[in-house]
DNA sequence: TACGATACGGAACGCACGCCCCGGTTGGCA
DNA sequence: TGCCAACCGGGGCGTGCGTTCCGTATCGTA
């Protein structure tokens, strides 16, 4: 590759990083290539479309957040302590609210992490039973997309936590 | 007001009806020009804009809602009943969920409706009180629009009203 | 240094949408 | 029944987006 090659590629990601993070995967991508000094054209020649950029800036937080997902003995607390790190995640950056969203391989592990946690802190009792793994993925996709309409993350998380502990109605 | 006139006035709002009911606000208006069997010129005669369509259709049921709201001696079991109308609703309809987002004057008087039911159910302590309108509102938000993608909306709705009324952690 | 491969940038395309305009049609009153 | 105002339909405009194309500039090598 190239040497001014390579210097573009991280002109974009680095672009790609800061906007993705400011304003989501909604950002027009013209945008992302003005902050990279750059032309729309050669954002597309380093990476094919545009899921494909936003997928090589999360990829790596979102595999290091799955990996972080190790079983304990205390499956409650692993699953508390994965949805406290990604609403953290969440708060500070805007785009991992949309890789839980926008479809992609990277997407459907994180459900999957998720689905995992959730039924070994069923099997503890630590969760209510009734909950399933899409109940749980719409309900961290609702809370991570409202942290960015002024509600406090920090209240909202505690909210969920609560709710997931709480023993079913008669 | 002529006849035919008047008649495609109601062919416009019952396709409305149906669209915004099936596929929320985001549905095109071309469609449902389609539906109602008229031109998209015909809709904007009847309608300056697509969001006065959205309120013609959702004004009756969100001022029902709200007139609903009356306050009784256990400020706590309003607030319940209200969410739960609301989740009622946006279940079977998904207009409701976009009543509460789309800008307008009747979203205004629903959050309004909401702080007032939540200000008088902390004042009677049965819901924590660090929790802001804003907080309810986007916590609304994110779990109306969750229940049309395939998350159990019984199942939401007990956890969301579990974690309102869950004590603050240390 | 000269040349070919590589990469650049931005104009342009295709699409979808909200919204407007206008020639043709239709309804209801005299 | 004839006429005019009201109304209709759909083609078309403007916008914003993701994506592609291609003439031009640049890099690295012989």
């Amino acid at each position: 590759m190239r040497a001014d090659a390579a210097r573009n590629r991280e002109k974009v990601l680095s672009a790609a990083r800061e906007l993705f993070a400011e304003q989501g995967f909604d950002v027009p991508l013209d945008e992302i290539a003005g902050r990279a000094g750059v032309g729309p054209g050669t954002v597309y020649r380093h990476f094919p479309t545009k899921q494909a950029l936003f997928q090589a800036v999360t990829e790596s937080r979102v595999q290091a957040m799955i990996s972080s997902a190790a079983p304990s003995e205390d499956p409650g607390a692993d699953l508390t302590a994965f949805l406290t790190k990604m609403a953290g995640e969440a708060a500070a950056k805007r785009d991992m609210s949309d890789a839980i969203a926008v479809p992609s391989e990277l997407r459907d592990s994180l459900h999957a992490t998720l689905g995992g946690l959730l039924e070994r802190a069923q099997a503890a009792g630590a969760v209510r039973p009734d909950i399933t793994t899409q109940d749980l993925v719409a309900l961290m996709k609702g809370m991570l997309q409202s942290m960015h309409e002024g509600a406090n993350p920090a209240v909202l998380l505690e909210i969920v936590l609560a709710g997931l502990q709480s023993s079913r109605k008669p």
